[in-house]
DNA sequence: GAGGTGCTTGCGAACGTTTGCATCCATCGG
DNA sequence: CCGATGGATGCAAACGTTCGCAAGCACCTC
């Protein structure tokens, strides 16, 4: 291993200029400072994270929790998060917490204790014990909202995606399509996107002149959809928007199934626009969210945060992308 | 921040007891050795991860790093390392090299440097540059295989799938069914295991008596998939295999926009089984490999090789599983 | 009862880097 | 021409942990 000294040695000064040459170049003088960054290369030195983290207190990594890696949606969060990271000359931790709220705090605490903050992607666990697990961590979250004082001050700050654009995006879609009554196959009660994305909807569907029609709560996977296929089945509609791509796919699978026509007799729409939603047949309808860029924009806040500690909550615009799952309600229906 | 004084100062000991307590408990006494732990988790005591790395050179971390973790073979290795590297008390740091050999490098030797070894799933950089990379480096590849030495000594330690295996069902399969001709839709020309499995195939051939016919070398991805597709009808055969499920789903679906129906005119088979495969309909009939396994047994081999450096390469069993895009030949087909 | 054995604990150095403080030197103003 | 000023550099301490070495102590054997 190479260390500060022998590049001291090489260049021929104080290993107190080679660590300065390095981090801060200003303090020292221009030929000095490119003789030991020549010495620095041509020994191949890497500074010790472990020994500058130490010092420093700082570790120059970040860490990324997240329920399931296997899942598209986090699958392209991650990706963003850690190319956002690179870029800015930090690594990252990635876990998996599996779903489980109690491995989540867990892991929280874990990484914490060696990043310098955490990203933490968390759709599902509770208020209080994520306020718990977040205590001291300096952290953002993807795709969630929440204060860690009781009274809903000290916002914990987040990044989503403009859900209410995207639903109202989609029930303009349809409702120009001639739908006038929409299945909403909503995602689990604890979903804080979830929640939202409904309350959009019913925002949407007074602006539209829409019915909407509750089919329940679903499993954001494609069983999920599976079983909300039947529901809106029994209840007539000629649309319905899922919460997720995931549950959409699942509709459109059991449609099919049960000989339904897509887009003839039902319209399908999704949300997230994970690659998968392009691959299938009927293509399917859904609300492009960027969602690499959501990773990376939530490094952005982090790194910021811990920075100049100003740090902003953002939404990030979406975009419905119109594929083949829907098309004019049929014929006879409503009106 | 609670040190190893605050908790040495707790329990009435030094810290070199406090020290001992946690990290060789058998050194120390047992009534001792419970103050300690007492006094350690009443505080919160987490040891400095940094100091700790510092001083013992080793960081209990593992790099990986994959070419993309968007795509769902990538991410459930990447599921699998976490979650057997967490097992183990070690974090992970995780790197997306975009496919791009240079970038690969870099992350390489970035991470090799604050881990105690890594996991690199790299299938399609030449192995010239994956060797300099490597270089001096505790490794293990996953799904690919590599000697250091130009002699073909000096292996890196590997896990793969038992890809001869994989496509030696394939073919029995399809060979059941009444195929005599069956077109590979081979992966990339530099791919580790794409070459791998055509090997294996072309020996599964001779054994069942099938006839295969080369469509060409394909993008491991669904475009590259549609490509292929055309080539098989053009050739005329009766069954596809696939290098891998992202490009047998390129084929079905465009084998669908052709107007051509699966499984009744054509048998479409992929490799990997992601859990895509299952969503679609027909269903893809393709060979199950354990990636998440895959990838716990990647860390396994890489801490034994940290410990006793006693590695062994292991191959994983695979299955076919059968689904509905494979079924009987055409009658009056081939034969 | 004296010397030895082995277990438990403490002392202090070391890991590689950063940084406050001191030193040195050149330049400049009076 | 001398003292002040400030930029460049070096010295040494500190970050929190681990571990070699040695001291202390109880127990055992002859």
């Amino acid at each position: 291993m190479v260390t500060v000294h022998d590049v001291a040695r090489a260049a021929g000064v104080s290993i107190s200029t080679v660590s300065r040459a390095l981090s801060t170049p200003e303090r020292v003088a221009a030929e000095t400072r490119d003789r030991v960054t020549r010495a620095a290369d041509e020994l191949g030195y890497r500074t010790n994270r472990a020994a500058s983290g130490l010092r420093r207190g700082r570790m120059h990594a970040v860490g990324l929790v997240v329920p399931d890696l296997e899942n598209p949606y986090f699958a392209s969060v991650t990706k963003g998060v850690q190319a956002r990271a690179r870029s800015e000359g930090y690594d990252v931790f990635v876990a998996d917490s599996d779903e489980d709220p109690a491995v989540e705090a867990e892991l929280i605490r874990a990484l914490a204790a060696r990043t310098d903050g955490m990203v933490v992607a968390s759709p599902r666990s509770d208020d209080e014990s994520l306020r718990a697990a977040l205590a001291g961590v300096p952290a953002v979250l993807a795709s969630r909202e929440l204060s860690l004082g009781a009274d809903g001050a000290d916002e914990v700050p987040y990044i989503a995606v403009d859900d209410a654009s995207g639903v109202d995006q989609v029930l303009g879609h349809l409702s120009a399509l001639g739908h006038r009554s929409v299945g909403i196959a909503a995602g689990p009660p604890t979903s804080w996107s979830g929640l939202r994305r409904v309350a959009g909807l019913e925002a949407a569907a007074e602006r539209w002149g829409v019915t909407l029609v509750e089919l329940g709560s679903f499993q954001p996977y494609f069983q999920g959809g599976v079983q909300a296929a039947d529901h809106a089945l029994a209840r007539g509609v000629t649309a319905v928007t899922a919460f997720n791509d995931l549950m959409a796919i699942g509709i459109l699978d059991r449609l099919r199934d049960r000989g339904v026509d897509v887009p003839g007799e039902m319209s399908v729409v999704g949300f997230d626009d994970v690659r998968m939603a392009a691959m299938f047949s009927p293509a399917l309808t859904t609300v492009h969210a960027p969602l690499a860029r959501l990773g990376g924009r939530a490094v952005d806040l982090l790194l910021a945060r811990l920075r100049d500690s100003a740090p902003a909550s953002a939404q990030l615009p979406v975009e419905l992308v119109v594929r083949g799952s829907s098309g004019p309600a049929p014929a006879g229906a409503g009106t």
